[in-house]
DNA sequence: ACTGTCTTTATGACTAGGTACTAATTATTA
DNA sequence: TAATAATTAGTACCTAGTCATAAAGACAGT
């Protein structure tokens, strides 16, 4: 695997750090490979740009995305909960971040909004398991990175096992979501309406 | 830390198991310590459960968390992409695990659902972005652990810069999802409508 | 050609967090 | 009390490094 002449000190450690980046689980014996170099330079090279060893990278990734699993996907709620009247209303602030976005445009992606909507109105419910029946929604502007969205639920009507709830999501008191969730509790027979 | 008594082995072993499930980034010295035994049975006790060195954890926490942020939050489409015609319509299929459901009652939650369609709306339609203008959607039966999710859009109308998409979710033939979704392309301004 | 500096490579001692194995000690039970 | 199970101790070895020191190679300026 003899590359191009070998690279200059320079590119060779600009390479290092764009292909940790790419693919982090590489040990330096691969990576001194890979450049065509001692493992000691790479090492040195390392050392130089302040990226840490292999089982730290692990750590690191392993502890990051653990975090980000747990509270993305078995989160009870999408976004910080910061008031809440079981029964009537609630809500919630969501920080977007880049991971939530397209990378083209920097517009976060429908169902995050969704999500933290959802989420939030059924938080809002006062029964022990509630399924979503109907929603109808409308984005009213794109959300861009770093907007923080700050949805407020409301709890407008009960009808035997539905519940109606309406949530609005606004980014600096500007409206860009409202939408109208029926909830079902499970608490007897669900099926078709 | 002296517990009660000290445990059996097997009550041991299963606390174990249990401890590792929820921190699984612990070195044998600080669980040996917390089960007040000495290293070597706790190595004994990981032997026999088969539960691998704290190492081969982050690597396997930090590979598996890797594949997941990546096509959980960054993918293009929630699910996978079986067939996609551009402009016509497209089909994905999305197995659900126990992280995508309410631990109780095993029901998946909605956002789920509505990412998956709405990840395949946007991808049928054949404009560089999008952005979901209104959604107007249906549960039409609680989805459980293990379900296989196979959605079907449909691009059934274009007006100017908005589409609509129509799309269907089934598992096992029978419909448990509907929504209609309006997307607005992004190639000239996007205000109110 | 010689010197000085940068870069690369080599070498050895040491570390964490183990595996794999043997042996000895302590508890429990028949 | 003897047999069996559970626990602890100890050793050699492993990986993927760190840290420090030294030596060799490359290239420029004089």
């Amino acid at each position: 695997m003899s590359k191009r002449k070998r690279l200059s000190k320079k590119e060779r450690q600009e390479k290092l750090k764009e292909m940790i980046k790419e693919d982090p689980f590489q040990n330096d014996e691969e990576l001194a490979a890979s450049f065509d170099v001692s493992i000691q330079t790479l090492r040195l090279d390392r050392m130089e740009m302040g990226i840490p060893e292999l089982r730290e990278r692990f750590r690191n990734v392993a502890q990051g995305n653990y975090e980000k699993v747990r509270s993305m996907v078995g989160a009870e709620i999408v976004g910080e909960l910061i008031d809440l009247t079981l029964g009537k209303q609630g809500i919630s602030i969501l920080e977007t971040n880049e991971e939530m976005t397209f990378k083209k445009t920097n517009i976060v992606r429908g169902h995050h909004i969704f999500s933290q909507a959802e989420s939030l109105a059924m938080a809002v419910i006062d029964a022990d398991v509630a399924l979503t029946g109907v929603a109808n929604i409308k984005y009213l502007k794109p959300i861009y990175l770093g907007d923080k969205l700050v949805a407020k639920a409301e709890l407008v009507r009960i009808r035997g096992n539905k519940h109606f709830v309406h949530v609005k999501i606004s980014v600096n008191q500007k409206q860009v979501f409202r939408g109208k969730f029926i909830f079902v509790s499970l608490s007897m027979d669900v099926d078709e309406e």
